[in-house]
DNA sequence: GCCGATGTGGAAAGCGCTTTCCACACGCTA
DNA sequence: TAGCGTGTGGAAAGCGCTTTCCACATCGGC
C-alpha cells in the first residue's frame, strides 16, 4: 500500500539534469541556474509530484526546521495562550512547532529537551514554571547547555535561568501593584491562595503581594498553599473558610485558582464582592466576561509567547531578557470591604 | 561554538566493535548481541554522551517518530482540550507531537499536511472543523490520500471524511437533546447564535437544535450567523437585541460564543436567566464555575483527543468511526421563561 | 589573440544511521 | 567425519539529500 516516494534523482533524470542542479533549483542555493534548466526542473518536479524528504534535508544540512515548545499542560489557558503566540511566530518563519507537555514533572522537561536535541531542533521555548528543586534544575541546565553547544537556541518564559534568553513576566511587581490597589480600596486583612511552595512563579507573586501589603501597612496575609489549578483554588478556599481568618479580600495567585475559590465561596453562601473580595492573576482571555468581572493582573500571554519565539529565532550574540509587565485590572469582584470578612 | 556531535561510529570505535553491532545494541534490533559486547557499547555510549541523530534514523528507517496535530487555534479552549488528549496518548507511545495551526484557513490545512508528509510523520490528527468549500475539501482529500499512500495514518475529529478514521462528536444529537430539554422548561421562542454558515460543526448543531424544536412543536428559531468566537457571540447577540425577536431562550452553538452573548445581554441590562435564558455547547472546563452556571452540551474533549490519537496509532486495517456523544447539562443560565423575551 | 575572472553544470563525497549480506564458529545429527 | 542449522560479528550498500570540487565555457581587457 505504501507507494514509493518521488526522489530528487528521479526529478533530475526526468528533467535531464544532474542531481546537483535539481537540488540547486528546488531548494534555496546561492548558486545560479540558467532559466532554461530551472524551468525544466520545476516542471518535472511539479509533474512528478516531488516532495523533498525533510529528514534527508535535515541530515545533509545538519539542522532541522523544528522548534520545540515545552509547556506543563496545553489545556491550561495560560499555556495555550503562550503557545498560540509561539506558534504564530514560528509558523510565520516557516518553521514547525513541536509540542511537548511535562505535566509539571521536571524530569520530563529534561527528557523533552533531550528528544528535541536528537531531532536537531533549531530552537526551544520552555514555558514551564521553574521549580526550586536543585537537582532537577541542574539537570535541566546541563541539557540546555548541551542544546546550545549543539547550535540550538533556548528561551524560557518566566524562568530566570542564567545565560539564556528569557521573557520575564512582572509577577512580583504586578502582585505588588495589585496589593497597593486593594489596600487603597480599604482592605486590611488579606488571605492568599498561594499555589505550590516550590513553584517560583507562585512564590514571586506571593512575595510581591506581601511587599505591597507591607508598604501599605496592612497586616501579614493568611497564606494557604495548594495546587496551581482550579481544584487547588477550590480546596485552598475551603481550607480558608474553616480557618476563620477575618480576611475581607482573597488573592489567588492565578485566575483558574480564583475561579475555583469563587465556586467554593459561593457554595458556602458567600457573595462576591459583598461578603468578600477576590482577585486573581493572568487575566485569562476566556474569563474576561465573568460576572462579577474578576479583578486580576493582566499578563500579555500571547505576546509573551511571541516575544519568546522571536528571541529564539532571530539570532543575537548574547542572551537577552525581555520584560512583560503585568497591569492591574480592577473589576467587580473587588470592592471596598463592607462585612466582617471570612469568619 | 557548535561542537561536533558524538556519532555512532565513534561509539563503535570506542567500544571496539563494528558500526552494525553498535547500532544493534543501541536501537531496537531483532538481532542478538552477546552480553559482553552489549555492555561495552552501552558503556561507551554513556561515557561519550551519545545521542542518536533522529533525522538520520528517520532517513534510514524511512519513518519518523512524529505525529501531527492540526487545529484552528490552540488558544481556543475547545482545541487546547483536544490537544491535551492527543498529546497525552502520543507521548505515552514515545512519539513527538507536531502542532500546526490553521487560523481557520482551509488552505493552511493542506499546507500543514504537506509539511507533515515531507517529514514522514507517522500519523496526523486533524481537529479542524470542516468547511463546506468544495474546492478546499477536495484539495484536502488529495493531500490526505497522498499521506496515507505514503504509509501514514490520518484521523479527524468531527470531520466526517470518507475513508479515514474519525471521532464524531454528537453535535446534532446533542443539540437536539438540548432543544428538547429547553422546550420542556417551557420555552417556545428561541434564537440561535449559529456561527459561520460554512462550518459543518456549526451547521450540525443548528440543524440538530432545529430538529429538536420541531419535534417539540416550538416555532422556527431566529438565527443569527457570525464568528465562532467570543466576539462573534457578542456581536450576534447585539444583532439579536436590535431585532426584537421575543425569544425567551438563546442557544449559542458553542460556549465561548455564549460567553460573549452573555456579556452583550448584560451590557444591555438584561439578566440571565430572569430576562432571558442562554445555553451553549462544549462545556469548556474553564467555564464550569461560571455564575450563573452555563447550560450546555458536554463533549468529552480531552477524551476525544485521546481517542483520535489511539485511532491513528494502533493500526487497524479499515477506517473506523468513534462516536463521542454529547450530554446535556442544565445549569442556572436556563430557567422557565418568565418575562416577555427579547424585545 | 592571450589570460584571468566569472558563470554554470556535473561527479562524487559525505551527513549518520539501518539492514542486508556474508563469514565464521559452534554444536548437532547421521 | 561430513554436513547442516544456528547464533553472532562485520563489511558495505543504501536512505535522499547538500555541497564541495572540478571542468568547461564565455567574456572582457589589454
Amino acid at each position: 500500500m505504501t507507494s514509493r516516494q518521488v526522489t530528487l534523482v528521479e526529478v533530475a533524470k526526468h528533467a535531464g539534469v544532474s542531481l546537483a542542479t535539481a537540488s540547486r533549483v528546488l531548494n534555496g542555493s546561492t548558486r545560479q541556474v540558467s532559466d532554461e534548466l530551472r524551468e525544466r526542473v520545476v516542471g518535472s518536479a511539479r509533474r512528478l509530484g516531488y516532495l523533498p524528504n525533510a529528514s534527508a534535508q535535515a541530515l545533509a544540512r545538519n539542522s532541522s526546521v523544528l522548534v520545540g515548545l515545552v509547556v506543563h499542560d496545553i489545556a491550561d489557558p495560560y499555556f495555550s495562550s503562550i503557545a498560540a503566540g509561539v506558534t504564530r511566530i514560528a509558523e510565520e518563519a516557516g518553521l514547525v512547532v513541536v509540542l511537548g507537555t511535562t505535566g509539571r514533572d521536571p524530569g520530563r522537561e529534561v527528557e523533552l529537551l533531550h528528544t528535541l536535541r536528537a531531532h536537531r531542533a533549531r530552537a526551544v521555548v520552555i514555558a514551564g514554571t521553574r521549580t526550586t528543586d536543585r537537582a532537577a534544575a541542574s539537570r535541566l541546565a546541563d541539557e540546555i547547555a548541551a542544546f546550545t553547544t549543539q547550535g540550538g537556541r533556548v528561551a524560557a518564559v518566566s524562568q530566570a535561568k542564567l545565560g539564556i534568553d528569557t521573557v520575564v513576566p512582572g509577577n512580583r511587581a504586578g502582585a505588588r501593584a495589585l496589593a497597593t490597589e486593594l489596600t487603597a480600596l480599604g482592605h486590611r486583612r488579606f488571605a492568599v491562595l498561594a499555589g505550590p511552595q516550590d513553584l517560583v512563579v507562585a512564590r514571586d507573586r506571593l512575595a510581591g503581594f506581601r511587599a505591597g501589603l507591607a508598604e501599605a501597612g496592612a497586616a501579614e496575609p493568611f497564606v494557604v498553599h495548594g495546587d496551581f489549578t482550579r481544584d487547588g483554588g477550590h480546596a485552598a478556599a475551603r481550607e480558608l473558610l474553616t480557618a476563620g481568618t477575618g480576611a475581607t479580600c482573597v488573592f489567588a495567585v492565578n485566575d483558574v485558582m480564583a475561579m475555583g475559590a469563587m465556586a467554593a465561596l459561593r457554595e458556602h453562601g458567600l457573595r462576591v464582592p459583598e461578603d468578600v473580595s477576590i482577585a486573581g492573576f493572568d487575566d485569562i482571555p476566556t474569563l474576561r466576561d465573568l460576572a462579577p468581572g474578576l479583578s486580576t493582573v493582566r499578563l500579555p500571554l500571547e505576546e509573551m509567547g511571541e516575544r519568546a519565539a522571536r528571541l529564539v529565532l532571530d539570532d543575537h550574540p548574547t542572551a537577552r531578557t525581555v520584560r512583560a509587565p503585568g497591569e492591574v485590572v480592577l473589576r467587580a469582584s473587588t470592592s471596598s470591604p463592607s462585612g466582617t470578612g471570612l469568619r
